[in-house]
RNA sequence: GGGCGCGUAGCUCAGUUGGUUAGAGCGCAUACUUGACGUGUAUGAGGUCCCCCGUUCAAAUCGGGGCGCGCCCACCA
């Protein structure tokens, strides 16, 4: 058995992943005789190559697989692949713009056709991708996103969440990304510090001027409105005080005439405005705030739409027509200056929202859209919580859940753009208006009183679909998966899309099921560089994991991840933290090394060693070394059991290194010479190999296995990954 | 404006119900080492556990206050 001086895993990890998937121990067979024990990957964005982010999250839930894998459950870790609508379209974009290209030249249906391609394309690439990392999830279970049978799901559930009355459809002000042209929900927006200016404008009244004046001595015949952005006064239709503020008060209920296009328009009284902001006198835009929008609602103000879907002026007067909102603003700002309605501009430092993804200014608009009334299945998502039936790891992200679910509001769940699953809807129009909504995937019958059929084209929220992933991807509610897996047993996912989707798949779930989707929410941090930068392309600090995995092995990445990080915390990662995990599986490649030279040149030399021993032979050392073992075996079980992986880990590591290899082997070396110890020393060598290759299996698979394979031991298994995990034993 | 988290060795972080001389990895210093491994071994330096007050026989750990840092949510025009 002649094995190489170091441990060079290129030669090792690719061929042990054949050995896994060859046994058939990655397919899960289900059997009632043991426990399930399962995870839903988190489907992954199906438009790129892997980054360092996807790393985490295999390694940590490849830890708990493999851990109860060996703990003899019956484990399903299953993969899947996301369509990750908004997200891919928007690195499909970017591809076509690269091409001198924008999606609007592309007929939808191609689009779609071509965008399909690039994410099948991608799949594919991904999978290897995860072998490589040593995933051992059922490849035969993946599924994805935008297949039949979830879209058949999704559906149904967008059906049954219609007829109970918790999802409409609304006329509001809306999220729109101009430069996207879609709507976006609240999450799905920025916020971005900007310096800007607070300008203040004259809006004198119409008011009866003279009369005016001799009520009120003194008093000016103008009310003076401040605004961030003075071209949305095309679109005023009043101007609001609060009740309760002295100054304005004589003019509630007057008129005040719009500068520049002399427009009527009533003053009224909101509580909704506040008296210590700017002039305390708001002027109301209905179309283009949602504060407007409400006030124009309580006062049945007049709404008019003045920004276009493009970003563009529209519905006012032909000089300002089809101007960008920013062109309008410097011509209104110029004429009102001119005209002498500017009292004052102010430097002022204010929050803009700005799209998640292209940080372009949201534009608020009034638009169509689909919404989920979310209160009441936030309030099952909050109790579910509360009960115990999900936990937390780590727990303070509880109150963090908690704060976003009380303060929930509806979840606009359309968007429009092509990829994605379509919403299935279709209006019956009768004289160009809706008078019917029929929820169908295909086209129904033309319903009575209608002149024709018209098809929704707006497509989901990805995250609507992705919210239903744990009982969609085991295939409710028929499915034997479904039927043993579910509720799954561990969540895990970084904590920045906690709402995006974690509260989601919670909401969506109960909803659905009756039943919580997991039992334990398991939150992970962000990864950063040494400087505790993140990880970024702009910034060039990014590591590659693939470069990594050629480099040191998937074995020292996925130890690098782990050690020294706990749940929640964010990663911090470098090359000397991988390469110092490459010292440690070079350390357990020699340590193996010397006990099979060792075995090999005595008397012992066989396969079929049997690990017994007497404990009336045993020196102090090894009495020492057991009990050592021992001790771990029980706290690295426990830390396994609280998710504590970067305590195991470390455990584990110190007891190999310095207990076993610094003292034990150094002392064996002595134990050898002498005949009547040597073969209970060679044994006890082999025994505390293999205990520690077992523990450290799930953090460090291929070289635990590549090892285990070679051990002349007997009864042993076809493979370490099936091989029962250790069980403390009494002290010697 | 509301909420969450963090502050322990030069750096990155553990420290699970309060309990001996406070730990790990990396880094640093010195020495050793041709038989598993120089990707090694041994020894060592390095800490007012952010500050103050309190609870306690006992506080890095619990409570209150302060200072500093980071993050999330939010419709101040």
């Amino acid at each position: 058995m002649s094995i190489s001086k170091h441990y060079q895993p290129q030669k090792i990890e690719n061929k042990i992943y054949k050995l896994w998937e060859k046994s058939g121990f990655l397919k899960t067979k289900i059997s009632k005789n043991k426990k399930p024990f399962c995870i839903i990957m988190p489907p992954v964005n199906a438009n790129g190559p892997l980054h360092i982010g996807h790393a985490v999250f295999v390694t940590l839930e490849d830890i708990m697989i493999r851990y109860q894998r060996m703990r003899q459950k019956n484990v399903l870790w299953l993969p899947g692949v996301d369509h990750a609508g908004f997200e891919t379209q928007v690195v499909f974009e970017k591809e076509l713009e690269k091409q001198g290209k924008t999606r609007f030249q592309i007929p939808p249906k191609k689009l779609y056709q071509m965008i399909f391609g690039f994410t099948q394309k991608n799949r594919k690439i991904v999978r290897e991708q995860f072998k490589k990392l040593g995933a051992s999830c059922d490849w035969s279970r993946e599924k994805f996103t935008l297949e039949e049978g979830i879209i058949k799901i999704v559906y149904k559930t967008f059906k049954k969440l219609y007829k109970d009355g918790l999802v409409y459809r609304g006329k509001r002000i809306i999220n729109w990304c101009p430069r996207h042209q879609t709507a976006l929900s609240d999450l799905e927006i920025k916020h971005e510090i900007k310096k800007g200016k607070l300008w203040h404008i004259k809006y004198y009244l119409k008011s009866q001027k003279t009369n005016f004046q001799k009520q009120e001595k003194g008093s000016k015949n103008y009310i003076i409105v401040a605004t961030t952005r003075p071209e949305t006064m095309l679109g005023d239709t009043g101007i609001a005080v609060n009740p309760k503020d002295k100054r304005y008060k004589k003019f509630v209920g007057k008129t005040a005439i719009l500068p520049l296009i002399n427009r009527e328009i009533p003053i009224v009284a909101s509580n909704k405005v506040d008296v210590n902001f700017g002039t305390g006198a708001v002027k109301v835009t209905p179309a283009c705030d949602v504060i407007d929008f409400e006030i124009a609602k309580e006062h049945h103000l007049k709404i008019i739409e003045i920004v276009g879907k493009d970003g563009k002026m529209k519905n006012v007067p032909p000089s300002y027509q089809g101007l960008t909102t920013l062109a309008c603003r410097e011509k209104i700002v110029k004429e009102l200056q001119e005209k002498g309605y500017l009292e004052k501009a102010e430097n002022y430092t204010h929050q803009i929202s700005v799209c998640y993804k292209c940080k372009t200014p949201i534009e608020p608009l009034i638009s169509e859209q689909w919404f989920v009334k979310i209160k009441p299945l936030a309030k099952a998502a909050m109790e579910a919580v509360e009960k115990g039936k999900i936990k937390f790891i780590p727990e303070y992200y509880k109150k963090i859940y908690f704060h976003w679910m009380k303060n929930i509001k509806d979840w606009n769940i359309s968007r429009q753009i092509v990829w994605g699953i379509r919403i299935p809807i279709w209006y019956g129009i009768k004289n160009g208006k809706i008078k019917k909504i029929i929820v169908s995937e295909k086209k129904p019958k033309l319903p009575k009183g209608s002149d024709y059929l018209k098809k929704e084209t707006d497509t989901f929220d990805t995250w609507f679909s992705s919210g239903q992933w744990p009982f969609a991807a085991l295939g409710f509610p028929k499915n034997k998966d479904y039927k043993y897996f579910y509720p799954t047993s561990v969540m895990e996912t970084g904590w920045d899309i906690l709402f995006f989707w974690v509260a989601r798949m919670i909401m969506l779930s109960l909803y659905v099921t009756g039943e919580v989707p997991f039992r334990y929410v398991f939150l992970h941090g962000l990864v950063r560089d040494k400087d505790r930068q993140k990880m970024s392309k702009s910034k060039g600090n990014v590591i590659d994991p693939l470069g990594v995995v050629n480099l040191y092995g998937a074995d020292a990445l996925r130890a690098a991840l782990v050690f020294g990080t706990g749940a929640g915390k964010d990663i911090i990662i470098s090359e000397e933290k991988i390469i110092g995990q490459k010292r440690f599986a070079n350390k357990i490649w020699n340590a193996s090394r010397f006990i099979f030279q060792q075995i090999s040149s005595s008397k012992l030399k066989t396969q079929n060693i049997k690990l017994q021993f007497k404990i009336q032979n045993l020196t102090e050392a090894d009495k020492k070394i057991l009990n050592g073992l021992n001790e771990i075996i029980g706290s690295v079980t426990k830390d396994l059991d609280d998710f504590q992986f970067h305590n195991a880990l470390q455990k584990i590591y110190q007891f190999f290194w310095h207990r076993f290899c610094d003292l034990y082997i150094e002392k064996s070396k002595k134990q050898l010479q002498e005949k009547a110890l040597q073969e209970e020393t060679l044994k006890i060598l082999l025994y505390v190999l293999l205990q520690s290759i077992k523990l450290l299996h799930p953090f460090m698979p291929f070289l635990t296995e590549e090892i285990y394979q070679k051990l002349p031991i007997k009864n042993k298994q076809k493979c370490l990954m099936v091989e029962s995990w250790p069980s403390q034993k009494p002290k010697i």
